[in-house]
DNA sequence: CGACCGATTGACT
DNA sequence: GTCAATCGGTCGG
């Protein structure tokens, strides 16, 4: 059995290689109240040379993070009011990373509800975006931009389970405007949790 | 400094 | 299905 790939590893690979890879690994967050772990099940890439990505004319303040090494978190603030969590991959230097659009709990439903400011049994709509992805997990302003991975901060953990390729759907991506047919949307097929389009 | 717009969501017809 | 909310980033003048 060809043995899985290391977070280390999957991250320092370019966007679009690490997309994929990022199907079913864990994102984990350690609060005072708990702990939330979410299994990713839709990825997107971006990277500098798309015109897509914030990283596409350059580095800015806000954009930074993105051209750190893999592993380094960068969040932004859009719409005038949502947050969207992405993983840095690649070398430093390269303005590149995975959007986290969606995603399974897995662990702190309780938490994830209060964060979402529901209470109701819809499991779905609280994590089944990028916006609610990132509301679930607790970001609620941009202070994780440009931190690295880890305990303190979110974690990100191996796939509790063998991923198979053929179960991964390839799509182009969402809610952009330009290079929209480049097919680099990555989602676990038929998962409950992927976001509606 | 003003204008435009966005890697979205939730409410509503 | 349509559309408003809401504001920081970015760019042109």
């Amino acid at each position: 059995m060809k043995p899985s790939r290391s977070v280390a590893d999957i991250v320092a690979l370019p966007a679009l290689e690490a997309a994929p890879l990022l199907i079913g690994c864990v994102l984990k967050r350690n609060t005072n109240q708990g702990t939330i772990s979410i299994k990713i099940v839709e990825t997107e890439a971006y990277h500098q040379d798309d015109p897509a990505s914030h990283t596409f004319r350059g580095k800015t303040l806000r954009t930074a993070p993105m051209f750190e090494r893999g592993g380094h978190l960068y969040v932004y603030f859009t719409y005038g009011m949502h947050y969207c969590l992405n993983i840095v991959t690649g070398n430093n230097g390269i303005g590149e990373a995975v959007l986290i659009r969606a995603g399974e709990p897995l662990e702190g439903l309780d938490l994830i509800r209060n964060n979402r400011n529901k209470s109701d049994n819809d499991l779905i709509s609280l994590t089944n975006g990028p916006g609610k992805l990132a509301q679930a997990l607790g970001i609620n302003n941009t202070k994780l931009s440009g931190k690295f991975i880890g305990p303190s901060t979110i974690d990100l953990l191996p796939a509790r389970s063998l991923v198979n390729h053929k179960d991964i759907a390839v799509r182009p991506r969402v809610g952009i405007s330009k290079a929209i047919d480049n097919p680099w949307r990555f989602y676990l097929a038929n998962n409950l949790f992927v976001s509606r389009t």
